[in-house]
DNA sequence: AAGCCATACAACCGCCCCTTA
DNA sequence: CTAAGGGGCGGTTGTATGGCT
């Protein structure tokens, strides 16, 4: 596995414009060290901004997006990778109930990871957990919910407020007041968000962050 | 040891929104 | 105001790796 590969183990199909082609085809597939080094290289001189002219600059035949996407996923500073913590787990599985496949959203509120990283973990590991999950429930407490003590909320979510201010607005009535802003609407159970009946306190730490934030 | 299958994850694609000229 | 280009995002694909038979 892993990112890197030399060039001289790709497969015929990669790095198609290592060789001198006369097209100008752009290189697609696994980068190479030396390709992350000139990234970093141009980054850090000219900043992580106009990805085609980085790209150009560090003379990478490489689309901009690609450039974008290696920057942001592995090369720039303060990323963890792997061992994705059950806090971590914990907070994606809340965040991904409340806000769905807002990977960007959802990757905020966990510092250090990346939508992508997250994104990932969530198709190859916890979308089995929730099935399995959702198979024994199903099995075991079909009809046992309570009803009477439902609220049903509904969450704004502002789009364009990521990053440090990706504030929702628990609202269980006037919802129509906000429906010219730029939202989503976001409909779920509040009762299982907040339900930490078979919880430890250590588990509760991170939602009183997220409260506070 | 070899082949097959499942899993993990890096990277690409396409759509849409935002910014800029 | 508008069109074009850039960037962000979610979905999807491709491939390396590890486990099992």
């Amino acid at each position: 596995m892993g990112p890197l590969r030399d060039q001289s183990s790709l497969k015929p199909t990669e790095g198609k414009n290592n060789t001198a082609s006369t097209k100008k085809e752009v290189n697609k597939g696994a980068w190479t060290e030396e390709e992350d080094r000139k990234l970093a290289e141009v980054i850090a001189l000219h900043g992580a901004k106009r990805w085609k002219t980085i790209a150009a600059i560090a003379g990478l035949n490489r689309c901009g997006k690609s450039c974008r996407l290696r920057w942001l996923n592995y090369l720039r500073p303060n990323i963890k990778r792997g061992n994705i913590s059950d806090q971590e787990e914990d907070l994606i599985l809340r965040l991904h109930k409340l806000l769905g496949n807002r990977w960007s959203l959802i990757a905020g509120r966990l510092p250090g990871r990346t939508d992508n990283e997250i994104k990932n973990y969530w198709n190859s590991h916890l979308s089995k957990k929730i099935k399995l999950k959702e198979k024994q429930i199903k099995g075991t407490t079909s009809s046992s919910r309570k009803q009477g003590s439902k609220i049903n909320y509904q969450i704004k979510v502002h789009e364009g407020d990521q990053e440090e201010n990706n504030s929702l607005i628990f609202n269980n009535n006037k919802i129509n007041n906000y429906e010219s802003s730029n939202t989503t609407t976001i409909h779920f159970d509040v009762d299982d968000f907040f339900d930490f009946s078979n919880e430890g306190s250590l588990n509760l730490e991170w939602i009183s962050k997220f409260i506070q934030d």
